[in-house]
DNA sequence: GCGAATTGTGAGAACGTTTGCGCATCTTCG
DNA sequence: CGAAGATGCGCAAACGTTCTCACAATTCGC
């Protein structure tokens, strides 16, 4: 037995608009009446229909996160925070996982737009899929990834600077032979932190070398891959050093130099970019350049509910692009290079 | 500009209601116009409110999902599983993450009917929260916790059996002292592990000691305290393999016995209930009881699309209760004791 | 104490669908 | 060839809200 305002009008003896208006407070009613319905409503556990709201006033106070998958550590810290975010003002989060398929993003944004969402957040690439967006005046924030067009504010990582840090921390330590293990050169935070690293080479004049830089997707079976590659390359010239340029990587690298038995830090020192629970409770404790995947999240979900409160009209403009500053976290996989 | 079936209908020529069947593909239209309409549909990009339609039919195509959180490595992957199977069938999801609070799981329940969901997934033990879903008929299904009155299937891990082989397992190692880091009470699946546990003792013949069981909250740091427990147990009563009853005891537990130099297995067998990659990953690996948490969710989806499809008055009879096996997964961590 | 401004309330139209009902038109068969 | 059934289509009501407008009742200014 649902409760609709009709009946919660009836039981007050009002009639359905000023029901309406004493439970939503807008508009002009007498404090006596309001406080009347509200008892009624609460008496007969009325609850608006969000569907019914949500069609006359065009916003349903959902927001759609759509999002390449949550297996990767990064992406269901970014998940979770988002919905912690909404929730706290009063949205809720419909979940869109991709699996990096453009097709499927594509799909996913069309149905969200269907649900009337009052805005959207992608993690994920597809240029085509946010277009639509921009037609229907939805706000929508891109996240961790920078489509070429994209539709609305990017917050990212600020990789170009994290991994020249990263890297300077290397160099820091005397280490001149730094092998990366980077990712695709399409992915634009794979190829800004290996042109960040390439930048913290330069600047302390030191060569850059072709053969220590492993680029292939970023799983752990290419982690694992360019562990047995950097190995195998002769004595003067093997790395004393590495960047792995994503957590998943990693992954795949530690357990193959563990297999090998290679010693970290004492053969090989590590620094991974991205943070992992795995990577602070590997043995040693890795030193890692933390890109704030949770203060990333926290400033997209800002930034929308910023542009779905303010001004809808506001697509159009050149979307601003944010850069969430990474933080090293220094533990035991680094160490002084032995000259 | 956002096109709506009266203008397709106008634009094929035809009315309203017309239209409506020429598109649903229900009712009597004549081939013809069903083709044109559908034609003129597509050339407009017209895609159906899905607010009104939920409005008008009373579903939705959202299902809600409640869940603790999204960290635990379990969770995550019953929140992709139960994802993906849902678009499956054409159903989106509707995240809710609790943190473990009962209010917070009360509020999401009432919002979720606010939103007119087709069906509800609960992770999490709050009695009340799903007492008002009974009344609804908005059907649900318990995933990984029971709550003491359900109101829905429950879809759970077979917890007794599957500590009870973990127990045999270890055994037949020759294990005579065996401790248990469990959950607390409160918890099912928590008293279940340690009923199957205890079941396996008392098959063998070997005698359930107090000192050896670590009751209490399934963390890391209580992993910690009860590696340092055990290990302060005098020589002659000391453990020779742990039983530990989820994974995020063994986060805790595993690097503090690291930190103690305890030789895995050499001085200590571990056996973890539930699996986790940092599990795979250890060194060494650790052999584990998979809870088979992807196959709970796939399991849960078929039961709730069923209800869904099925019979909408079906609440209101006694919830059945599923028992998903577990499975012995071996890797390094187990060795015969000495004797 | 009278017109003007202000305040409280209700009637009714919208939002975009689906669907029951009735009316034509077309087939079918004795 | 006429009645009965099938078929294709349109009208209009409903789903549960919000919100504009109009009207009555009250307060205010001079």
């Amino acid at each position: 037995m649902v409760v609709d305002l009709r009946k919660v009008a009836a039981a007050s003896g009002v009639s359905l608009s000023t029901a309406s208006r004493a439970l939503s407070g807008s508009g002009r009613v007498s404090a006596a009446t309001r406080e009347r319905v509200r008892q009624v409503a609460e008496d007969l556990g009325y609850r608006p229909n969000a569907l019914a709201r949500g069609l006359r006033t065009n916003h349903s106070r959902l927001i759609g996160l759509v999002i390449t998958n949550l297996v990767n550590a990064s992406l269901h810290v970014i998940a979770e925070v988002v919905h912690d975010r909404l929730k706290a003002s009063g949205y809720h989060l419909v979940l869109c996982i991709t699996g990096d398929d453009a097709g499927e993003e594509r799909a996913y944004v069309e149905t969200l737009r269907d649900h009337n969402v009052d805005g959207v957040l992608v993690v994920g690439s597809d240029d085509e899929a946010v277009q639509s967006l921009r037609e229907t005046d939805i706000p929508a924030i891109h996240l961790a990834r920078r489509p070429r067009r994209p539709a609305g504010d990017c917050v990212l990582g600020a990789d170009i600077e994290g991994a020249r840090e990263a890297t300077r921390y290397l160099l820091g330590l005397s280490h001149q032979r730094i092998a990366v293990v980077a990712g695709p050169p399409a992915v634009t935070s794979g190829y800004e932190r290996l042109a960040g690293h390439r930048l913290a080479l330069d600047e302390a004049g030191v060569p850059y070398r072709d053969d220590l830089v492993f680029q292939g997707p970023l799983e752990p079976a290419w982690g694992a891959e360019a562990a047995a590659r950097m190995l195998a390359l002769p004595e003067g010239r093997r790395p004393t050093a590495v960047l792995v340029t994503n957590h998943e990587a990693a992954f795949g690298l530690l357990p193959a130099l563990r297999e090998r038995g290679v010693r970290i830090p004492g053969e090989l020192s590590v620094l991974c970019y991205e943070d992992a629970d795995m990577l602070r409770w590997w043995d040693p404790g890795i030193t890692v350049m933390d890109n704030n995947a949770a203060r990333m999240g926290d400033l997209a979900v800002s930034l929308l509910l910023d542009r779905i409160v303010a001004n809808p009209g506001s697509t159009g403009q050149t979307p601003t692009e944010y850069r969430v500053g990474a933080q090293l976290v220094i533990r035991q996989s680094c160490v002084i290079a032995e000259s």
